[in-house]
DNA sequence: TGCGTGATATTCT
DNA sequence: GAATATCACGCAG
């Protein structure tokens, strides 16, 4: 048993601008209670959707749609979305209500319940490589189950939950455009992702 | 390197 | 309403 108790990372710090939220929520562990189970990963890998005046944030403009209602939710709610058909990504939402930013978590290193998340994700049956269980956001979500059936749950109170971590050090922060959105004009080029530096469970492509 | 796959947003009639 | 374009991805090959 570790000497410090876990603490959760407070909700007002969830209200603070989705960039900086971002940073610090490296080395965080995303905490998912699954029919009494617990799943927990580090996270090694986000993006930050700061808002109305970011072109690939899904609220970009305030644009407000059924699917990105919770967006505007207080920070501290989960967003999660479907996409290509197939895939789920989890967010973070970020800022103050009626804001409309978020923070993806693209990736995280397995920790309790690795066995779980093998199944989850189909790789019970070989020895997977790093990053293979939770190395991008679709990833993440398969292997802690996480659905639209979570879209708008607060975080901390229940399936989901953030624990603070041991902060990452400045240097060992790398600093990225996002991936997947070219057709964000200026925003494309924005630096938001961030990741642990060398971290073998950071998604592709890989930054730098 | 292609492409599945279906919800979502946008743009028509 | 309906048609169409697009997509914050992952996997096969």
């Amino acid at each position: 048993m570790a000497h410090h108790e876990a603490s959760p990372v407070p909700t007002a710090s969830l209200r603070r601008p989705a960039e900086r939220v971002a940073r610090e929520l490296l080395g965080a562990t995303l905490v998912r209670r699954l029919d009494g189970e617990i799943l927990s990963l580090r996270i090694v890998e986000t993006e930050a959707y700061v808002g109305p005046e970011d072109r690939a944030c899904h609220a970009f403009a305030g644009r407000r749609t059924a699917r990105t209602e919770v967006m505007f939710l207080a920070g501290g709610h989960a967003y999660v979305y479907f996409v290509y058909g197939m895939h789920h990504c989890l967010n973070v939402v970020t800022g103050p209500a009626e804001r409309g930013e978020a923070v993806l978590i693209r990736a995280g290193e397995p920790l309790e319940g690795a066995e779980t998340m093998r199944r989850l994700r189909g790789l019970l049956d070989r020895a997977p490589r790093p990053g293979e269980i939770a190395g991008g956001p679709a990833r993440l979500c398969q292997a802690l189950a996480i659905d639209r059936t979570l879209d708008g749950v607060p975080f901390g109170t229940g399936e989901l939950v953030l624990i603070r971590g041991r902060s990452i050090e400045e240097r060992d922060v790398v600093r990225s455009p996002r991936v997947g959105v070219d057709y964000a004009g200026e925003a494309a080029a924005w630096a938001l992702r961030f990741s642990v530096k060398g971290n073998l469970h950071v998604s592709r492509p890989r930054p730098g």
